[in-house]
DNA sequence: CAATTATTCAAGAGATTTGTTGAATAAATT
DNA sequence: AATTTATTCAACAAATCTCTTGAATAATTG
């Protein structure tokens, strides 16, 4: 093989995987599967996909060894390949919100919109999470939280999440969590719980962060 | 901002960000610019593109914040807008020359031709540096070499190498580098040299990760 | 084994991306 | 001021990508 030749076959490569990439309705999926796996039907119900074009789309993603999938019934599961992906996708995103103006602008609009500016980094989470007047809440679906959760996490689904209110102390402060930084799950949470007289911040990434964190310090 | 219409605005802007990157001549253009700044010609002459191509792919780099110009008489010079996104860029490669089977396979055949198999890792390069019998040696173009280069390497650009073997040592080990692991140069120079009976082994990636290592351990 | 359910396939219209061509700018040189 | 040189712009056809629609598969249930 000719250097030329070499060449052309190493970039169309890689212009391929970053092609598989270049869709914002995979780019959601991705986000969906970076919380556990999840059944077309299970893709479908977290976007405004139809259920033939998120098969397509997953396709996509299957061709360029990005899930993977296991059937099971009537159901095929997808699921991210392995956590090498996964942290390539959150240097992504976290590029992303932190160096494109127009995101990071974005991003602070809808924060700021929800009271949810001030977030908590994973750092200061580690430091407070002994505290026993912090409480961590994963208000993500319970599904989600179910296949794993951030360790001392309490689920409350935003659905339950309004007629939980009296369950909580206004003492404590409250921590609440979703998907990671694009999801908007903790910033309707904490607008309600500001609204409520709740102390509460939002974290500033998500679970899939934490997870990988979790993975890195364990090699 | 509805929790929908923030979404498509984050998804949107990453995919656009992806986009930029979804184009193997885009990708070459940010190959060459990691070993420093260059004209359009500059790229041009390190490309099969044509002068109105190159120029139109670099707009488009320019318009996602990948790469900054300045211009100085006749002449824009192109370079990455800053480190953060070379880690990016590094990060995308390393993946995918690791986890793509199809790219480590085209990789290894590459430097299997030009016996070049067996390549030195930066950590090793790093204790080998100091042994006075190794000479590590910059195949770039000698614009490269002088831009900027591993510290203790010898300028040896391609052209010059067949005239130049007279001068090295059979005794000592050489280690080549060049512009990383899609560039070809050092492979070319292994072949060449092992063919001409020295003992030669090709670094395993090149300028740009050897820089982001000195910007990393720097902070 | 017919009906139901979850997923995939196939085809097509519309939008976007790509590389080419030739002309237009803009800065330096003669 | 005219010419040369490096770069950009504008327009276009070809290729690719995207989403929709409706049908086809494949596994389970009645």
């Amino acid at each position: 093989m000719k250097g030329r030749e070499f060449k052309d076959a190493m970039y169309d490569g890689l212009a391929k995987l970053m092609k598989a990439l270049a869709n914002p309705a995979r780019l959601e999926i991705i986000e969906m599967l970076s919380q556990g796996e999840k059944s077309v039907e299970g893709v479908v119900a977290a976007t405004n996909l139809t259920v033939a074009n998120a098969s397509q789309h997953l396709q996509v993603l299957k061709n360029n060894n990005i899930v993977k999938f296991r059937k099971e019934g009537h159901y095929v599961y997808y699921s991210l390949v392995n956590s090498e992906f996964l942290a390539l996708y959150q240097h992504i995103t976290k590029y992303a919100v932190t160096e494109i103006a127009e995101l990071e602008k974005t991003l602070n609009r809808q924060r700021e919109d929800n009271k949810a500016l001030n977030p908590v980094s994973l750092d200061e989470l580690e430091m407070m999470i002994h505290n026993k007047n912090v409480l961590l809440m994963d208000v993500r679906p319970s599904a989600e939280y179910e296949f794993d959760h951030i360790t001392g996490a309490v689920s409350v689904p935003m659905n339950e999440l309004l007629c939980c209110l009296k369950d909580f102390s206004k003492e404590q402060e409250i921590i609440a969590y979703c998907r990671g930084p694009f999801c908007v799950l903790a910033d309707e949470a904490v607008r309600i719980l500001s609204e409520n007289g709740f102390k509460v911040r939002r974290l500033d990434e998500g679970y899939p962060e934490w997870k990988m964190r979790q993975l890195e310090s364990n090699q």
